[in-house]
DNA sequence: TCAATTTATTTGATATATCAATGTTTGACA
DNA sequence: TGTCAAACATTGATATATCAAATAAATTGA
């Protein structure tokens, strides 16, 4: 029973690292130079556009110090501009160039490929399953 | 459907971070001034104390880099010692210290009390299926 | 035996994670 | 209205991840 305890963290940790590590490979392949989390970041400012960093770390679970690094790069690589917040100057607006959205909606076509290539023959039910007890490990974790 | 896809690797990566920072805190708290990777990498070596840096890096699922950084630290923390191997030359030999077995040995108990923590209310047989499909994602990763 | 290949480790460069500290700006409220 | 705590973002320090390149030793094969 204690084996089963000290495996399946160590299946997680592994499970997640081999999919980071394919689906960037991935990317690379594909002629994106951008990584995962990079594009986590633009997308979910163009999905929530007055979004704040404080909000955009929440919703990659990020560290707020790791998204003003990630956006920092991303401004660098021109995929996205910082500006003045209009109704808050303690804010950041940001800015999703043309080129930022064109790469974004390249890179999902990508990441749903990935997705359906990590998850083939594995039953919904089950998905929902690991979904659940996950949840779960979150939940108690947070005491 | 298209939206668990989604939430799945999501959730996981929730899940392993959720984990780590509490597992973190709890030996912090518990005044132990290590890292779980560095303990990994000591428990690593007790086991197996023939080990090379690249089996250790396998067995904790880490880049080489990784591992020997990680060894700097362990050593200039005077957990380990670096000593030439005794048939291979390129390799290393890695010595834990008393002050490293000790430590790992406190560290446990820790290790052993978050798992069951986060773990907590959830059947054994979800856990041997969560374990299931990781390692088949695991598997359909390496293409 | 010597050259070519493979193996083990290290190092450099860059990206991300985490905690703590700092600098501004807001908002609440006495 | 002036003060103070809370909120947002940045920065510094340190740890880890990843890829590529370098170094050195061992092994293979002609």
């Amino acid at each position: 029973m204690e084996k089963l305890n000290e495996i399946i963290f160590y299946t997680m940790d592994k499970a997640i690292k081999t999919y980071r590590m394919f689906a960037q490979q991935q990317l690379r392949e594909a002629g994106y130079k951008i990584t995962i989390d990079q594009w986590l970041i633009i997308k979910g400012i163009l999905e929530n556009p007055d979004i704040s960093q404080l909000e955009l770390g929440e919703k990659a679970f990020k560290d707020n110090a790791s998204v003003t690094r990630i956006i920092d790069l991303l401004v660098k690589a021109e995929y996205l501009e910082r500006q003045f917040h209009d109704t808050d100057r303690r804010r950041v607006k940001l800015i999703v160039t043309q080129t930022g959205m064109d790469i974004v909606g390249h890179v999902q076509k990508v990441v749903l490929q990935n997705r359906k290539t990590a998850l083939d023959g594995i039953d919904p039910t089950e998905i929902e399953l690991v979904n659940k007890v996950l949840n779960k490990i979150i939940q108690n974790c947070h005491i």
